[in-house]
RNA sequence: GGAGAGUUGGCAGAGUGGUCGAUUGCGGCGGUCUUGAAAACCGUUGAACCGAGAGGUUCCGGGGGUUCGAAUCCCUCACUCUCCGCCA
């Protein structure tokens, strides 16, 4: 969420930056700052209400050390008075912190300078792109009928046992599989990413840390009975390791990584996006997140996106990097990196990753600060991004690689991981 | 699942109704001494919010209550530990 000391201090450029996501925040941050302003006024109120009961308190405490019982009593009926009145500013404080608190968690972050405005996935902008989608001088087959043939993923036997979404890999598919989050692990901790193995169920707190919570509870699953929820993404518990921390100096750089099965709702997709791998309940992923001082935040996303585009070049897959527009981002995110490969029989882009900067967004949720050489405490930036996400990754390699023969080649890099090299 | 014990500042650990935001030790920082370091000694050392500042308020796991006054008493929730049971 929104810092309100920022909302204070640069109104109008918080809402020229919304408009490139097609939000005229103007009225929500005028009602914040009102809200603010009555806000600063009862708690002054109040203090000074305090003030003077602290002050009787100890006055009341000596008079009866002293043995002056009838003066302390007498001073006692003005605290009852006194204790009336903070109870209401108590009240009115209270108020005014929660609608605030509402209005700022309907605000999204603000694009970086970078982002362009626009309304949907038709204005992002490709910023880089490599390989040519392949042609295919024979019918190529879609993965859906490429798994089947091949009997490497099962998705009826998902069905059987758990539900749409939720499909079995099986023998070679297993081992790719296994093999492609090898290759994302060892990758990231190359790059000097630390690898972790974290839960897969988070607590209320860490919802609300990294910002599924409690507008989105709808996309992840709720094991209602321990109040547990199932992990949308290894972002989710990998970043609140750092809720409430303070880092002890402005020198540092968390990078870390981590593989987890994901699991999302996605209440209210269906059709042909949903077909084969391309949209899962359940599915696996490697994410790489990092917990950076401001001033080197831009370098880091570049750096992420360099590591995401090393990992597609040795898959030899044709993909696209999108710098999305406002309009598109996500809600917490300040500037986001889309990455698209070609699916050959689909004939369409498919996101395999998503890199973005938050900035100071998520950490003043889950108050995570520095402190400054200057001895304050500030925010830091945090960032993330996949690398990378599977199923699509699976349906790409599958589609693009498929020879007239009827094999599937895997790419060299994975050889050594997969054991085979077809398919 | 049953029984019991806990949760206090970076850590350890006192404090059971009145100058307690909190004794003390360790750690950290600064200084004296030293060629330098260690040791010793002296000093200092939590966070949030409001305020230009002076200053003020809040915080002893979370929430609520009793009281003029709560780290201390009561209720409630969460978590941790120990023992027993069960178990990969």
């Amino acid at each position: 969420m929104l810092e309100i000391s920022r909302i204070r201090g640069e109104k109008e450029a918080i809402v020229e930056s919304l408009r490139k996501r097609n939000i005229e925040a103007g009225d929500t941050l005028d009602q914040i700052l009102t809200l603010d302003k009555n806000w600063r006024e009862k708690k002054l109120l109040l203090e000074k209400a305090q003030e003077e009961s602290n002050r009787i308190a100890k006055e009341v405490g000596l008079l009866f050390q002293q043995g002056k019982a009838e003066e302390g009593n007498q001073l006692k009926t003005r605290a009852v008075e006194l204790k009336g009145q903070e109870a209401q500013w108590k009240t009115e404080v209270d108020f005014f912190e929660k609608e605030i608190t509402a209005l700022l968690y309907l605000l999204p972050n603000t694009p970086v300078s970078e982002v362009i405005a626009g309304k949907s996935a038709e204005d992002n902008q490709e910023v880089f792109s490599h390989g040519s989608p392949r042609t295919f001088t024979f019918s190529a087959k879609p993965h859906w009928d490429l798994c089947k043939e091949k009997d490497i993923i099962d998705f009826e036997l998902g069905v059987k046992v758990s539900g749409p979404g939720f499909p079995f890999y099986k023998g070679k598919g297993a081992k790719l599989q296994r093999a492609l989050i090898s290759f994302f692990l060892d990758s990231a901790t190359d790059a000097g990413y630390e690898e972790y193995l974290a839960p897969l169920m988070v607590n209320e707190a860490s919802g609300i840390g990294t910002g599924q919570l409690p507008d989105k509870e709808g996309q992840m699953y709720h094991a209602t009975a321990d109040n547990l929820f199932l992990i949308p993404t290894a972002e989710v518990p990998l970043t609140n390791i750092y809720r409430e921390v303070l880092l002890p100096s402005p020198d540092f750089s968390v990078k870390l990584c981590g593989y987890t099965p994901c699991f999302r709702r996605e209440a209210g997709s269906y059709g042909k996006d949903v077909r084969g791998l391309n949209r899962l309940h359940q599915f696996d992923k490697v994410e790489i997140v990092r917990i950076e001082n401001p001033s080197n935040t831009a370098s880091a996303l570049e750096e992420m996106v360099e590591h995401v585009t090393l990992l597609l070049k040795k898959l030899e897959l044709p993909f696209r990097i999108l710098r999305l527009c406002g309009g598109d981002m996500g809600f917490a995110s300040a500037m986001t990196y889309d990455f698209e490969v070609y699916s050959a029989a689909q004939e369409k882009w498919l996101e395999v990753s998503s890199v973005s900067r938050f900035d100071t967004f998520q950490a003043n949720r889950l108050n995570l600060r520095y402190k400054d050489s200057d001895k304050k405490n500030k925010l830091c930036h945090t960032l993330n991004g996949s690398a990378l996400a599977l199923p699509r990754i699976m349906a790409a390699l599958m589609e693009n690689n498929q020879t007239e023969s009827g094999e599937i080649l895997i790419p060299s890099a994975l050889v050594p991981y997969t054991g085979f090299s077809t398919l």
